[in-house]
DNA sequence: GCGTGTGAACCTCTTCACAGCG
DNA sequence: CGCTGTGAAGAGGTTCACACGC
C-alpha cells in the first residue's frame, strides 16, 4: 500500500466508520450507503464518499458498501488491522479507570500493563493487572517494535514521563496533561483536555444566552 | 459585548492561551508576546495576533500583552470568567476517576455533584461527594440556570441519560460514549473518543513506518 | 527597534452536482 | 433507477509580510 498523505480530520472519521461498521456488522447489516454511513456519523453522504474515494473505490454503484469488505480495508487504511498494544504511565484515578473502562473501544486495542513511580501504588492491583514500577517501563517498550503509550500522570509529572518513553522508544504517546510536551520531532503526541473542552462547551452556552436576548 | 461568530479551533485555541497565561501569572510573568504564547501552544505568532484581533486590540505595539488584562479579557470571551457548574452522571471508574483528578483544569470548573441509576452505587463516597440517584438530577439542573453535564456511564446508557439531560433542560453535554448521541439543535454535545485518539497515533506510527522504508 | 494588527495571497477542506456504472 | 466517484466551485482557515504605534 502507498503512503497516502491525508488530513487528520479524514484519518479521524474513518475511525468513526470503522466503528460504525462494526456495530453494523453486530446488527447483521451486509451493505451499508454512504448515506446510511453519513447520517450514523452526523455528516454529509458527499464527505463519505470523499474519504473512501482517496483510497481507492471500495463501492459498487447502485448499492452501496459491503459492510465486511470496507471494514477489512478501512483497518488497513488506519493500520489497525493488528492494533498496537498500549501501556498506561500513572497509576492513578485516571490510569486505572481507563484499564477498567471499555474506552479503548472495540477495535481491538489491549493494555499491555502499567506503571508508577509511587512505591505505595507499585505491586497494586488495577483491574486483572499488577501495577508495574517505572523502571520496568523501557524493558517493556523495547520488548515491542510499537506501542504506544497513555500519560495519565498528575501534577507535572508529565514531561519526565515522556521523557522516559522517549528514550525507551516509544513514538506514539496520548497525554492527559494540561501542560502541553515538548517530544522530537518523530515522536507524535496527542492530548485528551477535559478542561478545554468544558472551555468551548461554556462558550458555545454562552454565545447562545447572548444571541436569544 | 457582541457575539461574533467564530470558529472552534480558535475558541479551543483561546482556551490553550488561557491556561498557558494562567501558568504565566503563577510564574510572576506580566508581560508575554505573541511569540512566547505561540511557542507555549506550539503554533505561528500570526496564528495567536490573529486569534486575539478578532475581539479587540489588547496588545501593545512593541512590548507584547498583558498577562492579567490578557487573561481576563480571554475568559470574558470564552465566558469563563464565572464558569458553570459541572455534574458527572455515571459513577463507574471514569465518573469517579474525572472526580478525583484535576483534569478539569485551574480555571474554576467545580464538580457539583455525581450521580447513578444503580443502587448498589448510590450513597457511596466518591472523592469527597457521596454518589446521589439519578432520579434527583432533574431537580438539581433546574436549580442551576447553566450547566454542564459528564456523561461517563458504561455499555450503551448514553443516549438514555442524554435523555434525561435534554429534558431537564441541560444545554451543554460532554461524553465519554462510543457512539453518537441523538440531541436537540439547541442542545451542544462534545465527545471525548479514546479509541479515536487511539486509532489517529496508530495510523501515523505505522504510515511513518512504511515511508521510512 | 520591536511587536502588534491586518490586507492579501495561499492553501486546505467541504459541498455541489453530475457523469457513469451496476 | 440508485448510488458511487469526482471535477469544479465555494468556504474557511492559515501564513506572509508590512504599515503603524509604542
Amino acid at each position: 500500500m502507498i503512503a497516502i498523505k491525508v488530513s487528520e480530520k479524514s484519518i479521524r472519521r474513518l475511525s468513526h466508520y470503522a466503528r460504525c461498521l462494526r456495530l453494523a456488522r453486530i446488527r447483521g447489516e451486509v451493505i451499508m450507503t454512504s448515506q446510511q454511513l453519513a447520517t450514523n456519523c452526523g455528516i454529509s453522504s458527499a464527505a463519505v464518499r470523499r474519504d473512501l474515494s482517496i483510497y481507492g473505490e471500495f463501492g459498487k454503484q447502485g448499492s452501496g458498501y459491503k459492510v465486511d469488505d470496507l471494514l477489512i480495508n478501512i483497518e488497513e487504511i488506519l493500520g489497525t488491522t493488528d492494533p498496537p498494544p498500549v501501556i498506561i504511565v500513572g497509576a492513578g484515578s485516571i490510569g486505572c479507570a481507563l484499564l477498567i473502562s471499555g474506552l479503548a473501544g472495540t477495535g481491538g486495542y489491549t493494555y499491555d500493563s502499567i506503571y508508577d513511580n509511587d512505591p505505595a501504588k507499585i505491586g497494586k492491583q488495577c483491574g486483572n493487572k499488577q501495577v508495574r514500577s517505572i523502571d520496568e517501563i523501557s524493558e517493556v517498550i523495547r520488548k515491542h517494535k510499537e506501542i504506544i503509550a497513555v500519560i495519565a500522570v498528575s501534577g507535572g509529572a508529565g514531561q519526565d514521563a515522556l521523557q522516559m518513553l522517549v528514550e525507551a522508544g516509544c513514538k506514539a504517546v496520548l497525554s492527559f496533561t494540561l501542560e502541553p510536551l515538548n517530544a522530537p520531532e518523530d515522536v507524535e503526541v496527542r492530548y485528551i483536555e477535559v478542561s478545554t473542552e468544558l472551555d468551548v462547551l461554556t462558550h458555545s452556552m454562552r454565545r447562545k444566552e447572548r444571541a436569544d436576548q
